[in-house]
DNA sequence: TTGTAGGCGTTATCAG
DNA sequence: CTGATAACGCCTACAA
């Protein structure tokens, strides 16, 4: 006998069988009711359906997911749910799950790797049925592990070096060569870069795009205007004061993220700096906050809730078409949006035509 | 025989069984192994300890909260994963999470309440120990299911009317009345109000601190200074705009959420007027990015981080200690940070002391 | 110091 | 058209 099976209101969950024996028939019927799995007479169904009202059922999940091995469940875990850019990138990828019948977990790593690995492992054990990751940068064996045994997963945003799996991830290359070479085209020939954390592929990558981008127009890199940021306001704060510092400071600064930049933006104000008359800004990612400020920025775009899209599709491919052998990537191209924060250098060098400006130059006096 | 007794290497996740089989010892001792309850000689622990080694067992965490009935994972719903006063709150819970040893699944109901509907019915199907939720603020008789069974569920930020349970919340009729208190301070006797959905608690509340601070000043209040905006940017923007046509527009606007204040701030941009020498402006809620705005944000601030601590405290008193039978509802105090964008009207009323002002006047000229 | 066995709630395979 | 029944992987009396 159940431990329910007195009549009594109980406040523990009602299960299939208590309905069964509510409806009168077996526990089969009832399941088969709920999924529409096989031929139910229409009578039956009702004294279920009643059944069902009548106890508040709800399936549990975790007995389902237990049987079926499945979870219709997969995780996400991004790096920082405070940036803008993850937080477009969660909304791509939660409109997807749901159309296709996916409920989506998030986490949040805050660029720990250990607790990047934490993640892995709840998602792992919980039996999410395949994770969509964008990796802190640190190789941990564990993402081997879950790959040799044939894990649905998928990298976003950046991708780990020696790890061969599904992946959606930015042209960074190009993004950094536009921003750069515009600002070169402006006039600019001193060009300072903040970067992200080196171990962080996108960071790499974007360094690299700013390296072409001299290259082809002919100017050597400094060293001195090559900095490393973290990734976050304060980074971006710090570095760029070190680049106004310099005994010859850049007249236009790179900025590799978002937070950064505003940091950026922030180091420029606290030294009454205007922008773009005494420095001019690019930077990485756009967002809608971005509108108002003045001058607005001009920045490097990404695709973010296409890159939810198209991380959530690939996951979902891996999930119910199992393993096709090879490691798909996909390439998303970046968008230079042209606002007032560049412009041209207020005392041109001798060395470049000086047939820039133009109406963009009229905007924006700091403070 | 197991599925899996073959010594070949299989694919599928290993069990308890499988560790037992390889370490030679029984289900029941590797299990015990695992959880540490009750003791097992060294000899014996180091076979079982060699056996997950080998065979990279992990844990089925569906198998045991089936078997617990327990999850160590609670729900946050938040109604806005890009709004970074929730941003910060996950922050809290999920550090008070993790010292106590649980799992946060995070979802986002963008504040449409099919949504939260289904996050809910999703958590407590995934059986999930409790819920953290900021209601949309339709009421549906799910809640009421839920904590008619006893559910763990504590609201933060809003609360519900007619549903009593758990809730952490901020003194918003304070927070107003400081705010717009210290605009009349200031000399501004023509306040507009930009609010919140009217079906949001927060919204009504902060109403009614405006209302409450322009009768303790003797101010009588204009409908048409008040306006409803959708706790969006673009709502911020066009309510704005709304009090800026009018023929008499306010010389100050208090707004009652961050993102509707950038709005705000755009909108007055685009009408080429500064802040605050033309309108002086007051957000409520203060986020770290407020600090590259020129002039800066005079906000009401809340203790975010401390909303998702207590929050997350509360739950976990409610799961752990059952139910004590009366709700227990926090109350978080603002804190008004005065800044920049406030500052007297340019031309003052006649009927009123013109002995305010300060350094404060100083700053700030947009554009 | 360790093993046996039953059950958590669901689904799927047989029968009928 | 519907019912028994055996798993899914784990935990925990109870027994030894």
């Amino acid at each position: 006998m159940s431990r329910r099976s007195q009549g009594g209101t109980s406040n523990l969950p009602a299960t299939v069988a208590d309905v069964a024996r509510v409806a009168g028939v077996s526990g089969a019927t009832v399941s088969h009711v709920l999924n529409g799995t096989r031929y139910v007479s229409d009578e039956t169904k009702q004294k279920v359906q009643r059944a069902i009202e009548e106890l508040r059922y709800e399936v549990n999940s975790v007995a389902q997911s237990l049987k079926r091995n499945r979870s219709q469940m997969f995780g996400l875990i991004v790096s920082d749910i405070a940036n803008p850019f993850f937080t477009a990138v969660v909304r791509g990828v939660e409109d997807v799950a749901q159309r296709r019948g996916y409920n989506v977990i998030l986490c949040n790593t805050d660029e720990d790797p250990a607790r990047e690995l934490r993640s892995l492992q709840l998602l792992h054990q919980k039996r999410a049925d395949g994770v969509l990751l964008s990796p802190t940068g640190i190789h941990h064996g564990y993402l081997d592990r879950l790959l040799e045994a044939a894990y649905p997963l998928v990298c976003f945003d950046r991708v780990l070096p020696g790890v061969s799996c599904d992946a959606v991830v930015l042209d960074n290359v190009a993004g950094s060569y536009q921003a750069v070479d515009h600002l070169v085209a402006l006039g600019h020939r001193r060009i300072g870069i903040v970067g992200g954390v080196g171990r962080v592929g996108t960071s790499t990558e974007r360094l690299e795009g700013y390296r072409r981008a001299l290259l082809a127009n002919g100017i050597i890199e400094e060293p001195d205007l090559v900095r490393e940021g973290n990734s976050r306001l304060d980074g971006g704060f710090a570095r760029t004061i070190d680049l106004l510092e310099l005994p010859n400071p850049p007249s236009a600064i790179f900025v590799t993220n978002n937070l950064m930049t505003l940091g950026a933006i922030a180091a420029l104000q606290s030294r009454g700096l205007r922008i773009p008359g005494d420095v001019a800004i690019v930077g990485f990612d756009d967002f809608e906050w971005a509108m108002i400020l003045r001058p607005r920025l001009t920045t490097v775009a990404q695709p973010t809730y296409e890159f939810g899209q198209m991380a959530a599709e690939l996951l979902i491919a891996r999930i119910e078409q199992g393993v096709g052998d090879a490691p798909r990537r996909v390439l998303l191209t970046p968008t230079l949006r042209i606002r007032e924060s560049c412009g041209a250098i207020r005392v041109p060098h001798q060395d470049e035509f000086a047939q820039v400006f133009g109406s963009l130059t009229a905007a924006g006096h700091g403070r």
